[in-house]
DNA sequence: ATAAATGCAAAACTTTTGCACCCGA
DNA sequence: TCGGGTGCAAAAGTTTTGCATTTAT
């Protein structure tokens, strides 16, 4: 529990993972990651993505998205941001907007606790599902929309 | 896709899960409703217990919460609220604040996009873990709390 | 009588982990 | 070289499901 911050070496799985992640808008999972890496690295495993997943989050350059689903979501933007899920077809969309420090104090006030911060995800309808003819509720299988 | 109300009849099961959840102010884990229902029935099954915890959701009888853990969460309040997670020991507590639909208009201008609702959790130190000499970071198996 | 609901166990799925080997510093 | 990183496969843990049987209506 202690050095969080073991010397980490360099390696092209960590570094790939990382460079996918930073080079969607999406908020893929990990196995649509593990998809991405494996075109550059054909033979890394899935353990190591998941590895390495673990190991990015921890040092704060992403982060981790759960919302229901069974398989948790990735984003390369460590910085605090909201996020929209459409209720159609599940993508998950950045939702620009400043975040809202005044709603932990309020919470602070009602609840008397300690308040260090949220997670705000707004459930909407996303621009393709609104659509006169919209697509297939699940397309493929959705892993990095 | 069609009826989800097709039509139920009346369960033993059904009735003591539901029955678990609204007599407790805890958001348990299906594991931990799991036990209790058992007292009343010493030999109902988990899956008859995860099922009917996904009627009932449907029903819009109960929530169910998704924290990052790695379990859900069921909440026996139907009524939109927030909730605050102790970041210390994972309880999960109710916020007395009334919700603001102020923020799904001001998400809908942003983005541009049809907003329906949202989530909002609070991250903080429940009272117990902000004690002096905080208990110990797991205690047993947390299910409950 | 009819079909929903159950118990049981196997299966499905995501994520973690043990271990021998590899490789970056 | 030294210990962190990897690949592989097995394991762990939660949730779902197939099926024969029970049970509510």
């Amino acid at each position: 529990m202690l050095n969080q911050l073991a010397k980490r070496r360099q390696s092209r799985q960590r570094d790939t993972v990382l460079k996918v992640l930073r080079g969607t808008k999406s908020h893929p999972t990990a196995d649509w990651i593990y998809e991405q890496v494996k075109r550059e690295i054909p033979n890394v495993s899935l353990g190591t993505v998941y590895r390495n997943l673990r190991l990015l989050k921890e040092a704060g350059e992403i982060l981790e998205l759960d919302f229901g689903a069974a398989q948790s979501r990735f984003d390369g933007n460590p910085k605090p941001h909201y996020h929209l899920v459409c209720v159609s077809c599940g993508s998950v969309l950045d939702v620009d907007m400043p975040v809202k420090r005044s709603l932990d104090e309020e919470a602070s006030e009602s609840s008397g606790l300690k308040v260090l911060g949220h997670r705000l995800e707004f459930y909407g309808v996303c621009s393709r599902c609104a659509e006169p003819t919209p697509p297939s509720q699940n397309s493929s299988k959705m892993g990095s929309i």
